[in-house]
DNA sequence: TTGAATCCCATAAAATACCATGTTATACCA
DNA sequence: TGGTATAACATGGTATTTTATGGGATTCAA
């Protein structure tokens, strides 16, 4: 059994006419390791798909269970928008996981796919969009190169 | 057996004549797997009809017992008003549960139902209902980002 | 016996599993 | 190191199963 997992590196998939995607291999070794599953989700601030382990999420429902009473209604809204979007992903014999219609949408992909690891999670990318992002991403790092720094420093 | 069970995704069925309508098959594999069943109330701040497991409502009953507020007399008015409302609902062999007609009232359903899924629960909306109620909460937790950040920050 | 609840059957659509093939990556050996 | 054999992978297509849902038959209770 793994000690660790990290989703991660850049694959660029095909996505069928039934939305079907291949998951990277990587992905599929680590959910058959760790026996749990591939959930995703609506980016909540970006134009993209969001994925992590089953597990994961679980964490976060055990957390808010144990840090607000059954009746609260503070993280009521949250698990509302994070548990009514997610939905579990089982993959077939060959690999494949099928895509909804509203992620597609949401992410604007319709023939390409691109996953992108990002340790416990990872995001699904319309290609275009991604490669816009990445360079938004690099420019912003850049610019913010002292303050990453300092802060490392500081720490 | 699974590890963990969350009730996720966003569904919709249709309601018939009869107040029959289908479980998210999703559902009841997890009813199925922890051998439990499905319990059902009216939520007590929104006009929803709210479920979950019945082991999940046990786990309350003890977490009530356990609790120094043994005798607390909001406890109290709780206990009385969930304990007081809740029913078992089990599903026939084509997976279909019938929602009650105080239910049905109290959400406002008529021939659609909307599952959202919650993590250890779920909710049951009327279609338009759950449309606005999705878009506030969007707006709060938009609102609230700094908040939903240092959240996930502490995680 | 009448109304309601439960069960059973039928069907269309959607989701899933399976098979086949070309391609790429990996392992192996000279 | 170079070349070849082998295995893993992505992907298109097809078959099978599951699911949602309408309609009836049967059971149960008031």
């Amino acid at each position: 059994m793994r000690k660790v997992f990290l989703f991660m590196d850049t694959i660029i998939n095909k996505v069928d006419a039934k939305g079907r995607v291949s998951l990277p291999s990587d992905y599929r070794a680590i959910v058959k390791d760790l026996e749990s599953e591939i959930v995703c989700y609506r980016s909540l601030s970006l134009p993209c798909i969001e994925g992590c382990l089953e597990e994961t999420l679980d964490k976060l429902a055990t957390d808010i269970e144990d840090s607000t009473d059954f009746f609260s209604e503070t993280q009521d809204n949250l698990t509302n928008l994070i548990f009514g979007d997610a939905k579990r992903f089982t993959f077939d014999s060959t690999g494949r996981i099928m895509l909804s219609e509203k992620l597609l949408k949401h992410a604007g992909i319709t023939d390409t796919a691109v996953f992108v690891g990002k340790g416990r999670k990872f995001q699904i990318w319309n290609p275009e969009n991604w490669e816009k992002e990445e360079q938004r991403i690099r420019e912003e790092v850049l610019k913010n190169r002292p303050v990453l720094k300092k802060q490392k420093d500081t720490e």
